[in-house]
RNA sequence: UUUCCUGUGGUGCAAUGGUAGCACGUCUGAUUUUGGUUCAGAAAAUCUUGGUUCGAAUCCAUGCAGGAAAACCA
């Protein structure tokens, strides 16, 4: 409790406007435009804002901000919901920049009667040559100079449908020279024949985010209104709207996007890879969408601790990967049962042994502080195991079979290799070994002592899965910052489909939701694309691996 | 060559004028019926140059580097 963590810059800002009395409440949005699924990044907003509410006490309103009739969509607004509910999060209020239409319009009517904003007849690319650049101030146009009473006629005839889309706007007059462009008299309404998701036909207007976000904010009473760095710039603006609107001071502060390697985090880039089917869709395990990792099996547990292991900063960043997988193993260690499926098999023959029937009892985890109880697993003399744990010539300190070598099968025996069988390609194709029957897993008295264990399933008793690897989307680091297009550093070998896996029948019961270790492989849940007669698993992530052959 | 933001180990985040710390990653070693987990340890950083100060990652100045800013997108 008293152990001081630090805090981040926006929690210090808060506990002073807090202290100081500024606030009474807390009170936060997470602002997502419904035009596309929400990723990685966006679990650092969600995880900010909601965080920031639940640890000093206030509400987190959800508002979508579908300003943009012509690339949102309701799909978006329900798949934005699930994730954020998935993530373990729930707002106070459902809200819609679209609710306010009304109330942005009138304070469109309001900057016009003040003189502030101006119906401008110029078309796109007058305006783009009028603003200036970055080192050259703008110029200020004819319209500019319209009297109150034209531009609030003009401004209404443009809200009832007299002019076709792009044939005049309304702009606020700020300053035509400010070194922020931003302030060089900014579009506030452009109009749009469009069918909006919610208002339908209601506005052939619409306000641009610059006219719409702030307000959105103060008409909530928002105290911390909490984006991203490219919207530094965009903060006088925010500032001036509500100065000069006279409304609820809400305050914009800026924080560092996410950025992960080895993916992209622009939804852009995202629903290029959707459509243009480079993956099956935005929930594809490969891709950092929120819908994408719950698929791909990491757990809302893991990723908000990931969230919490990032911080917060100002600095332009590039989080490993590797912290990501980090979490989920963490995460999954604790809650994951121990089973046994052999991804690439071979066959071991245990030619001295005679049982049959023999059934072993394995702990599913022990790591869990229940163990997490235990299982039946089904033994005989033939077994599948693993290609990879025979070598023919081992190599040096190498723990597992090879001629003559001793190996301890998981929750069984040990087991000495005698011989092995190759086909006419030179593949090993069986193992043959001997067992000791007083090795016994649990009631060993045999005093052998072996480095290696290996995990197996009994041919007799297997069930076959398919199996899908996963690694890395892009082969590059960063692939933004490469040159040419991002798509040429797609990882070709991002997913490997394994059609006959062997798992043990205690799987076959493997249900959506459910994840194991299989063991010494890595950490697997089952696939939504699981029929009845076919078990899919992905793996979520691969374990350690300190060998290094 | 304008304005704004940012410069701390490989990576991310701390230290708010007083011993540069934590985590991931990397490397050792111990333990281990998973080459997992756990445990112990190691290497590794304040962008430059000045200044203020008893003392600077922190304050000031300069330079440098990176990012952002010219959609009727958000």
């Amino acid at each position: 409790m008293s152990e001081e963590k630090s805090l981040n810059f926006i929690e210090e800002l808060i506990e002073n406007d807090l202290k100081s009395g500024k606030y009474e409440m807390l009170v936060t949005r997470f602002p997502p435009e419904p035009n596309g699924y929400l990723h990685i990044g966006h679990a650092k907003a969600i995880c900010l804002n909601f965080g920031l509410t639940q640890k000093y006490g206030g509400y987190t309103n959800l508002r979508f901000d579908d300003t943009n009739p012509v690339t949102e969509k309701t799909e978006y607004v329900n798949s934005q919901q699930e994730d954020i509910q998935w993530l373990g999060f729930q707002w106070k209020n459902e809200l819609f920049a679209s609710d306010y239409f009304g109330q942005l319009h009138a304070y469109a009517v309001k900057l016009i009667e003040k003189n502030l904003a101006y119906v401008d007849d110029s078309t796109a690319e007058e305006i783009a040559a009028q603003k200036g650049t970055p080192t050259e101030p703008g110029v200020p146009n004819q319209y500019r100079e319209r009297s109150i009473a034209e531009n609030l006629d003009l401004f209404a005839k443009m809200k009832n449908g007299a002019f076709p889309d792009g044939a005049c706007t309304l702009r606020a007059k700020i300053d035509m020279a400010s070194p922020n462009m931003l302030m060089r008299d900014p579009i506030i309404y452009r109009i749009k024949h469009a069918h909006h998701h919610r208002t339908g036909d209601t506005w052939c207007i619409y306000p641009m985010y610059d006219f719409a976000h702030g307000q959105s904010d103060s008409i909530e009473q928002i105290t911390h209104s909490i984006c991203t760095l490219e919207y530094v710039a965009h903060r006088e603006l925010y500032d001036w709207f509500i100065e000069k609107l006279e409304i609820f001071p809400s305050k914009q502060y800026e924080f560092a996007r996410l950025n992960l390697t080895y993916t992209v985090m622009s939804k852009r880039k995202l629903l290029q890879l959707v459509n243009e089917k480079l993956v099956s869709g935005w929930d594809d395990p490969r891709m950092p969408t929120i819908s994408g990792l719950r698929r791909r099996g990491y757990t809302p547990e893991s990723i908000r601790e990931f969230c919490e292991r990032i911080g917060i900063a100002k600095r332009e960043n590039l989080i490993e990967l590797s912290l990501l997988e980090f979490c989920i193993r963490e995460d999954l260690n604790k809650k994951a049962s121990r089973v046994m499926a052999v991804l690439d098999p071979i066959k071991l023959v245990i030619t001295n042994y005679e049982g049959d029937g023999e059934v072993l009892i394995g702990e599913n985890n022990p790591e869990a502080e229940d163990k997490g109880g235990t299982r039946e697993i089904p033994f005989g003399r033939e077994l599948w195991i693993e290609r990879e744990d025979f070598m023919e010539e081992p190599a040096k300190k190498w723990f597992r079979l090879a001629p003559g070598a001793m190996v301890r099968l998981k929750f069984a025996y040990i087991v000495k290799c005698d011989n092995f069988i190759k086909d006419e390609h030179g593949n090993v194709t069986e193992v043959h070994c001997s067992y000791f029957p007083e090795s016994k897993s649990g009631s060993d008295t045999s005093g052998i002592n072996v480095k290696g264990t290996i995990h197996w399933v009994s041919t007799a008793h297997a069930k076959t899965a398919e199996v899908r690897l996963y690694d890395r989307l892009f082969t590059v680091e960063s692939p933004d910052a490469e040159e040419g297009d991002f798509k040429d550093y797609l990882n070709p070998g991002s997913m490997q489909v394994l059609d006959k896996v062997y798992i043990e029948p205690y799987l076959a019961t493997a249900s959506l939701e459910n994840r194991y270790q299989f063991i010494r492989k890595g950490y697997f849940c089952v696939d939504k694309d699981s029929t009845a007669d076919k078990p899919i698993f992905n793996r979520v992530v691969s374990l350690k691996d300190s060998w290094k052959g």
